[in-house]
DNA sequence: AGCGATTATTTCGCAAGCGAAACGTCTTTT
DNA sequence: AAAAGACGTTTCGCTTGCGAAATAATCGCT
């Protein structure tokens, strides 16, 4: 357990940022779709269907329609596998690494306001 | 501007905890649902519809369906304001208090097995 | 080559959320 | 006291997401 200051600071910031996040114009992703997009984007490639529906412990066609959604809005790629023709990569956009670069500022930001 | 570390380093404590909420059985709560959550529970009372809906910049309607959701959760409840009788104003649970203490545990967590 | 397993997707019925507008109640202004 | 305004809620039509089950394509094993 942690003392209670740095729970609390811990909320203060997690409310800073998303507050940031809802109040933003544009596509207000779900913590499914937040989750998929971290995953893709910061852990090392391959990404598959199956394995963010294990690592996410959700359905795989939750899955399959996140990526629907996340691809409409052009935040990542699906991407046939050569080697599995059953498999599909998912793969990163470049407007998907802007998205993901402005919202780790707004964490930053509210970081960094939060301590000082 | 910040250096690329710090960046990744937001991202990476915001997926750790992300991930581990997607992942929990239980409540799954939208960003909207959770940003209300922790301006009740982290900003001083009295919090209005009006007042939640300024806020955050979304309509009157979304945060009173927020607020049934959150109500039949039993994460926060309505009281009616004695002073104004149009007001409402929205308070805290019990349950409310265990569950973001739950929740900031996560972020903790996560914060701190980042930053070993 | 054939057959079961694996991968991703689609279909189905259903539940929840959205904005805009209308509404009911209470307060303030005139 | 009547009118105007403020507050929260409800209604409307619509969009999105959900899990479970069914489907299509491909792989691997023997």
């Amino acid at each position: 357990m942690q003392d209670k200051a740095s729970l609390q600071s811990a909320l203060r910031m997690w409310e800073e940022a998303l507050g940031e996040l809802v109040r933003r114009d544009g596509p207000d992703l779900s913590a499914r779709q937040m989750a998929i997009m971290l995953i893709v984007y910061l852990q090392e490639p391959p990404h598959t269907v199956r394995g963010l529906a294990a690592q996410l412990k959700i359905s795989k066609p939750a899955v399959v329609r996140a990526l629907d959604t996340l691809g409409r809005m052009d935040l990542l790629k699906r991407k046939p596998d050569e080697q599995d023709k059953r498999s599909v990569n998912v793969v990163r956009t470049v407007k998907g690494s802007v998205y993901l670069s402005e919202f780790s500022d707004v964490v930053n930001e509210a970081a960094k306001r939060h301590l000082a």
